[in-house]
DNA sequence: GAAAACCCTATTAAATTAGTAGGGTAATAA
DNA sequence: TTATTACCCTACTAATTTAATAGGGTTTTC
Protein backbone atom coordinates (compact mmCIF):
# COMPACT_ATOMS: atom_id res chain seq x y z
CA UNK A 1 0.00 0.00 0.00
CA UNK A 2 1.03 3.56 -0.84
CA UNK A 3 1.45 5.65 2.49
CA UNK A 4 -0.83 8.71 2.97
CA UNK A 5 2.48 10.12 3.43
CA UNK A 6 3.80 9.57 -0.41
CA UNK A 7 0.44 10.27 -1.44
CA UNK A 8 0.11 13.36 0.08
CA UNK A 9 3.61 14.27 -1.08
CA UNK A 10 3.03 13.66 -5.30
CA UNK A 11 -0.52 15.35 -4.71
CA UNK A 12 1.52 18.28 -3.06
CA UNK A 13 4.13 18.16 -5.95
CA UNK A 14 1.40 17.86 -8.80
CA UNK A 15 -0.11 20.99 -7.23
CA UNK A 16 2.99 23.04 -7.55
CA UNK A 17 3.72 22.01 -10.86
CA UNK A 18 0.24 22.57 -12.35
CA UNK A 19 0.87 26.22 -10.63
CA UNK A 20 1.15 29.08 -13.48
CA UNK A 21 4.40 30.63 -12.44
CA UNK A 22 7.10 29.37 -9.78
CA UNK A 23 6.11 31.78 -6.89
CA UNK A 24 6.03 30.12 -3.52
CA UNK A 25 2.56 28.84 -2.73
CA UNK A 26 1.79 28.60 1.45
CA UNK A 27 1.01 25.25 3.16
CA UNK A 28 -2.06 26.32 3.83
CA UNK A 29 -3.74 27.08 0.27
CA UNK A 30 -1.74 23.73 -0.49
CA UNK A 31 -3.51 21.87 2.30
CA UNK A 32 -6.78 23.26 1.77
CA UNK A 33 -6.99 22.50 -1.72
CA UNK A 34 -5.78 18.69 -1.42
CA UNK A 35 -8.09 17.98 1.32
CA UNK A 36 -4.51 17.49 3.53
CA UNK A 37 -4.08 18.07 7.41
CA UNK A 38 -2.13 20.76 7.32
CA UNK A 39 0.30 19.97 10.03
CA UNK A 40 0.78 16.14 8.48
CA UNK A 41 1.66 18.30 4.82
CA UNK A 42 3.93 20.59 7.15
CA UNK A 43 6.19 17.79 7.82
CA UNK A 44 5.80 16.07 4.28
CA UNK A 45 6.99 19.22 3.01
CA UNK A 46 9.97 19.77 5.11
CA UNK A 47 11.42 16.30 3.93
CA UNK A 48 10.91 17.20 -0.14
CA UNK A 49 12.81 20.13 0.76
CA UNK A 50 15.34 18.47 2.57
CA UNK A 51 16.19 16.22 -0.33
CA UNK A 52 16.56 19.33 -2.40
CA UNK A 53 12.80 18.91 -4.17
CA UNK A 54 11.69 22.12 -2.93
CA UNK A 55 12.68 25.58 -1.67
CA UNK A 56 11.02 27.53 0.98
CA UNK A 57 10.64 30.67 1.52
CA UNK A 58 9.62 32.52 5.24
CA UNK A 59 7.40 35.56 5.86
CA UNK A 60 4.31 37.11 4.44
CA UNK A 61 4.53 35.88 0.47
CA UNK A 62 6.42 32.76 1.42
CA UNK A 63 5.80 29.28 0.89
CA UNK A 64 7.30 26.30 -0.97
CA UNK A 65 8.51 26.11 -4.57
CA UNK A 66 9.46 23.76 -6.80
CA UNK A 67 13.62 23.69 -7.19
CA UNK A 68 13.35 22.13 -10.76
CA UNK A 69 11.34 22.43 -13.60
CA UNK A 70 8.13 19.00 -13.62
CA UNK A 71 9.75 17.63 -16.44
CA UNK A 72 13.25 17.24 -14.73
CA UNK A 73 11.62 15.52 -11.36
CA UNK A 74 11.73 12.02 -12.08
CA UNK A 75 8.98 10.01 -10.39
CA UNK A 76 11.96 7.40 -9.24
CA UNK A 77 13.20 9.95 -7.34
CA UNK A 78 10.25 10.99 -5.69
CA UNK A 79 9.36 7.87 -4.52
CA UNK A 80 12.19 6.85 -3.10
CA UNK A 81 12.38 9.64 -0.81
CA UNK A 82 8.53 9.83 0.00
CA UNK A 83 7.90 5.97 0.14
CA UNK A 84 11.46 4.35 0.52
CA UNK A 85 12.07 0.96 -1.51
CA UNK A 86 10.46 0.23 -4.59
CA UNK A 87 11.36 -3.51 -4.00
CA UNK A 88 8.93 -5.49 -2.27
CA UNK A 89 11.26 -7.39 -0.49
CA UNK A 90 14.82 -6.23 0.65
CA UNK A 91 16.88 -8.49 -0.80
CA UNK A 92 15.72 -7.07 -4.68
CA UNK A 93 16.60 -3.62 -3.46
CA UNK A 94 18.98 -1.60 -5.17
CA UNK A 95 19.25 1.44 -3.08
CA UNK A 96 17.95 -0.21 0.52
CA UNK A 97 19.66 -3.92 -0.23
CA UNK A 98 19.07 -6.32 3.05
CA UNK A 99 19.77 -10.14 2.49
CA UNK A 100 17.11 -12.40 4.16
CA UNK A 101 17.97 -14.40 7.37
CA UNK A 102 15.68 -16.67 6.32
CA UNK A 103 17.42 -17.32 2.81
CA UNK A 104 20.21 -19.62 1.94
CA UNK A 105 20.42 -19.13 -1.07
CA UNK A 106 19.28 -15.92 -2.89
CA UNK A 107 19.53 -16.77 -6.49
CA UNK A 108 17.56 -20.12 -5.97
CA UNK A 109 14.72 -18.11 -4.11
CA UNK A 110 11.13 -17.85 -6.21
CA UNK A 111 9.96 -15.20 -4.28
CA UNK A 112 13.74 -13.57 -5.25
CA UNK A 113 12.63 -14.48 -8.53
CA UNK A 114 9.31 -12.86 -8.53
CA UNK A 115 9.89 -9.88 -6.88
CA UNK A 116 12.95 -8.60 -9.01
CA UNK A 117 10.84 -8.80 -12.18
CA UNK A 118 8.27 -6.43 -9.60
CA UNK A 119 11.00 -4.44 -8.80
CA UNK A 120 11.88 -3.71 -12.64
CA UNK A 121 8.46 -3.43 -14.01
CA UNK A 122 8.13 -0.57 -11.37
CA UNK A 123 11.18 1.30 -11.43
CA UNK A 124 10.82 0.94 -15.71
CA UNK A 125 6.92 2.83 -15.17
CA UNK A 126 8.77 5.60 -12.20
CA UNK A 127 11.65 6.24 -14.85
CA UNK A 128 9.10 6.83 -17.77
CA UNK A 129 7.15 9.42 -15.84
CA UNK A 130 8.39 13.01 -14.60
CA UNK A 131 6.40 15.06 -12.53
CA UNK A 132 4.84 16.74 -15.93
CA UNK A 133 3.73 13.32 -17.35
CA UNK A 134 1.31 12.69 -14.18
CA UNK A 135 -0.26 16.21 -13.82
CA UNK A 136 -3.10 16.59 -16.54
CA UNK B 1 6.15 -4.14 1.58
CA UNK B 2 5.59 -8.09 1.04
CA UNK B 3 4.34 -9.25 3.84
CA UNK B 4 5.86 -12.73 5.73
CA UNK B 5 2.24 -14.24 5.26
CA UNK B 6 2.96 -13.53 1.32
CA UNK B 7 6.56 -14.67 1.41
CA UNK B 8 6.01 -17.73 3.16
CA UNK B 9 3.03 -18.31 1.65
CA UNK B 10 4.79 -18.34 -2.05
CA UNK B 11 8.07 -20.42 -0.53
CA UNK B 12 5.91 -23.09 0.45
CA UNK B 13 3.74 -23.58 -2.72
CA UNK B 14 7.30 -23.18 -4.30
CA UNK B 15 8.39 -25.96 -2.32
CA UNK B 16 5.35 -28.49 -2.89
CA UNK B 17 5.82 -27.70 -6.73
CA UNK B 18 8.92 -28.84 -6.64
CA UNK B 19 8.35 -32.38 -5.58
CA UNK B 20 8.95 -34.73 -7.56
CA UNK B 21 5.62 -36.40 -6.78
CA UNK B 22 2.57 -34.94 -5.47
CA UNK B 23 2.08 -36.92 -1.99
CA UNK B 24 0.94 -35.12 1.11
CA UNK B 25 3.79 -33.16 2.79
CA UNK B 26 4.06 -32.38 6.56
CA UNK B 27 3.77 -28.96 7.51
CA UNK B 28 6.66 -29.67 9.96
CA UNK B 29 9.00 -30.36 6.88
CA UNK B 30 8.31 -27.25 5.37
CA UNK B 31 8.52 -25.34 8.19
CA UNK B 32 11.80 -26.75 8.82
CA UNK B 33 12.91 -26.92 5.06
CA UNK B 34 11.98 -22.75 4.57
CA UNK B 35 12.72 -21.58 7.81
CA UNK B 36 9.27 -20.38 9.09
CA UNK B 37 7.45 -20.66 12.08
CA UNK B 38 5.26 -23.64 11.94
CA UNK B 39 2.69 -22.27 13.72
CA UNK B 40 2.50 -19.37 11.15
CA UNK B 41 3.31 -21.54 8.55
CA UNK B 42 0.12 -23.70 9.20
CA UNK B 43 -2.14 -20.95 9.23
CA UNK B 44 -1.04 -19.70 5.81
CA UNK B 45 -1.53 -23.49 4.85
CA UNK B 46 -5.00 -23.31 5.76
CA UNK B 47 -5.77 -20.34 3.63
CA UNK B 48 -4.38 -21.56 0.72
CA UNK B 49 -6.93 -24.87 1.03
CA UNK B 50 -9.74 -22.79 1.97
CA UNK B 51 -8.55 -20.80 -1.80
CA UNK B 52 -8.57 -23.51 -3.44
CA UNK B 53 -4.73 -24.12 -4.01
CA UNK B 54 -4.04 -26.73 -1.93
CA UNK B 55 -5.50 -29.74 -0.72
CA UNK B 56 -4.55 -31.79 2.46
CA UNK B 57 -5.13 -35.12 4.14
CA UNK B 58 -4.83 -35.58 7.82
CA UNK B 59 -3.68 -38.49 9.65
CA UNK B 60 -0.43 -40.31 9.50
CA UNK B 61 1.00 -39.87 6.19
CA UNK B 62 -0.71 -36.81 5.66
CA UNK B 63 0.31 -33.13 4.70
CA UNK B 64 -0.17 -30.68 1.82
CA UNK B 65 -0.49 -31.23 -1.66
CA UNK B 66 -1.08 -29.13 -4.95
CA UNK B 67 -4.05 -29.34 -6.13
CA UNK B 68 -3.02 -28.08 -10.19
CA UNK B 69 -0.02 -28.72 -11.58
CA UNK B 70 2.36 -25.90 -11.11
CA UNK B 71 2.02 -24.57 -14.41
CA UNK B 72 -1.66 -23.80 -14.20
CA UNK B 73 -1.21 -21.69 -10.86
CA UNK B 74 -1.02 -17.75 -12.09
CA UNK B 75 1.12 -15.88 -9.46
CA UNK B 76 -1.70 -12.83 -9.83
CA UNK B 77 -4.29 -15.54 -8.14
CA UNK B 78 -1.91 -16.07 -5.61
CA UNK B 79 -0.97 -12.78 -4.88
CA UNK B 80 -4.21 -11.47 -4.46
CA UNK B 81 -5.43 -14.05 -1.92
CA UNK B 82 -1.80 -13.73 0.17
CA UNK B 83 -1.23 -10.42 -0.30
CA UNK B 84 -4.38 -8.85 -1.18
CA UNK B 85 -4.94 -5.98 -3.47
CA UNK B 86 -2.18 -5.71 -5.99
CA UNK B 87 -2.81 -1.91 -6.52
CA UNK B 88 -0.61 0.64 -3.84
CA UNK B 89 -4.16 2.81 -3.79
CA UNK B 90 -7.31 1.25 -4.01
CA UNK B 91 -8.79 3.82 -6.00
CA UNK B 92 -6.40 1.68 -9.16
CA UNK B 93 -7.88 -1.33 -7.36
CA UNK B 94 -9.33 -3.93 -9.95
CA UNK B 95 -10.95 -6.45 -7.20
CA UNK B 96 -10.25 -4.18 -3.96
CA UNK B 97 -11.85 -0.93 -5.54
CA UNK B 98 -12.62 2.10 -2.95
CA UNK B 99 -12.75 6.02 -3.82
CA UNK B 100 -10.53 8.54 -2.09
CA UNK B 101 -12.46 10.89 -0.05
CA UNK B 102 -10.53 13.33 -0.62
CA UNK B 103 -10.42 13.11 -4.26
CA UNK B 104 -12.94 15.13 -6.09
CA UNK B 105 -11.82 13.64 -9.43
CA UNK B 106 -9.97 10.46 -9.80
CA UNK B 107 -8.91 10.69 -13.62
CA UNK B 108 -7.58 14.61 -12.95
CA UNK B 109 -5.42 13.11 -10.11
CA UNK B 110 -1.83 12.68 -10.85
CA UNK B 111 -1.51 9.89 -7.78
CA UNK B 112 -4.18 7.97 -9.67
CA UNK B 113 -2.40 8.12 -13.21
CA UNK B 114 0.96 6.98 -11.90
CA UNK B 115 -0.27 3.97 -9.83
CA UNK B 116 -2.60 2.80 -12.63
CA UNK B 117 0.46 2.30 -14.85
CA UNK B 118 2.41 0.64 -11.85
CA UNK B 119 -0.76 -1.72 -11.36
CA UNK B 120 -0.75 -2.56 -14.57
CA UNK B 121 2.76 -3.36 -15.25
CA UNK B 122 2.78 -5.59 -11.56
CA UNK B 123 -0.09 -6.99 -13.07
CA UNK B 124 1.59 -8.08 -16.14
CA UNK B 125 4.65 -9.63 -14.20
CA UNK B 126 2.24 -11.84 -12.49
CA UNK B 127 0.08 -12.55 -15.79
CA UNK B 128 3.44 -13.92 -16.99
CA UNK B 129 4.21 -16.08 -14.19
CA UNK B 130 3.15 -19.74 -12.95
CA UNK B 131 4.46 -21.54 -10.05
CA UNK B 132 6.30 -23.23 -12.57
CA UNK B 133 8.08 -20.01 -13.90
CA UNK B 134 9.47 -19.16 -10.32
CA UNK B 135 11.01 -22.53 -9.19
CA UNK B 136 14.43 -23.16 -10.21
C1' DG C 1 -6.65 -46.87 20.05
C1' DA C 2 -2.78 -44.19 19.92
C1' DA C 3 -0.09 -41.45 17.32
C1' DA C 4 0.24 -38.30 13.74
C1' DA C 5 -1.35 -34.38 11.60
C1' DC C 6 -4.63 -31.02 10.60
C1' DC C 7 -7.85 -27.43 12.50
C1' DC C 8 -9.36 -23.43 15.27
C1' DT C 9 -9.57 -19.45 18.65
C1' DA C 10 -7.67 -16.08 21.25
C1' DT C 11 -4.04 -13.20 22.72
C1' DT C 12 -0.08 -10.22 22.23
C1' DA C 13 4.46 -7.66 21.39
C1' DA C 14 6.37 -4.80 18.17
C1' DA C 15 6.30 -1.75 14.52
C1' DT C 16 4.30 1.56 11.57
C1' DT C 17 1.18 5.06 10.28
C1' DA C 18 -1.21 9.18 10.39
C1' DG C 19 -1.79 12.25 12.55
C1' DT C 20 -2.27 16.07 16.91
C1' DA C 21 -0.44 19.49 20.10
C1' DG C 22 2.14 23.15 20.96
C1' DG C 23 5.43 26.04 20.67
C1' DG C 24 9.73 28.40 18.48
C1' DT C 25 12.22 31.03 14.96
C1' DA C 26 13.09 33.61 10.93
C1' DA C 27 11.88 36.82 7.33
C1' DT C 28 9.16 40.16 5.19
C1' DA C 29 6.30 44.30 4.48
C1' DA C 30 4.45 48.22 6.31
C1' DT D 1 11.11 48.33 14.27
C1' DT D 2 7.44 45.75 14.92
C1' DA D 3 3.73 43.00 13.87
C1' DT D 4 2.51 39.44 11.15
C1' DT D 5 3.05 35.68 8.38
C1' DA D 6 4.80 31.44 7.52
C1' DC D 7 8.21 28.06 8.11
C1' DC D 8 10.52 24.89 11.47
C1' DC D 9 10.93 21.45 15.20
C1' DT D 10 9.95 18.11 19.04
C1' DA D 11 7.24 15.11 21.36
C1' DC D 12 3.38 12.43 21.95
C1' DT D 13 -0.46 9.23 20.74
C1' DA D 14 -4.46 6.45 18.90
C1' DA D 15 -5.28 3.13 15.66
C1' DT D 16 -3.95 -0.45 12.76
C1' DT D 17 -1.33 -4.16 11.05
C1' DT D 18 1.89 -7.76 11.37
C1' DA D 19 3.93 -11.80 12.88
C1' DA D 20 3.69 -14.51 15.52
C1' DT D 21 2.68 -17.55 20.26
C1' DA D 22 -0.16 -20.40 23.18
C1' DG D 23 -3.00 -23.88 23.78
C1' DG D 24 -6.10 -26.78 22.91
C1' DG D 25 -9.06 -29.46 20.06
C1' DT D 26 -10.59 -33.02 16.22
C1' DT D 27 -10.00 -36.21 12.62
C1' DT D 28 -7.61 -39.90 10.22
C1' DT D 29 -5.02 -43.56 9.42
C1' DC D 30 -2.03 -47.24 10.47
Amino acid sequence: MLSKKTKYGLKALAYLASQPDRKPVQISEIAEKQNISQKFLESILLSLRKTGFLGSKKGKGGGYYLLKIPEEISMTDVMRVLEGPISMVPCVSLNFYESCDDCPDEHACSVHKLMLQVRDSALDVYKNNTLKDIIS
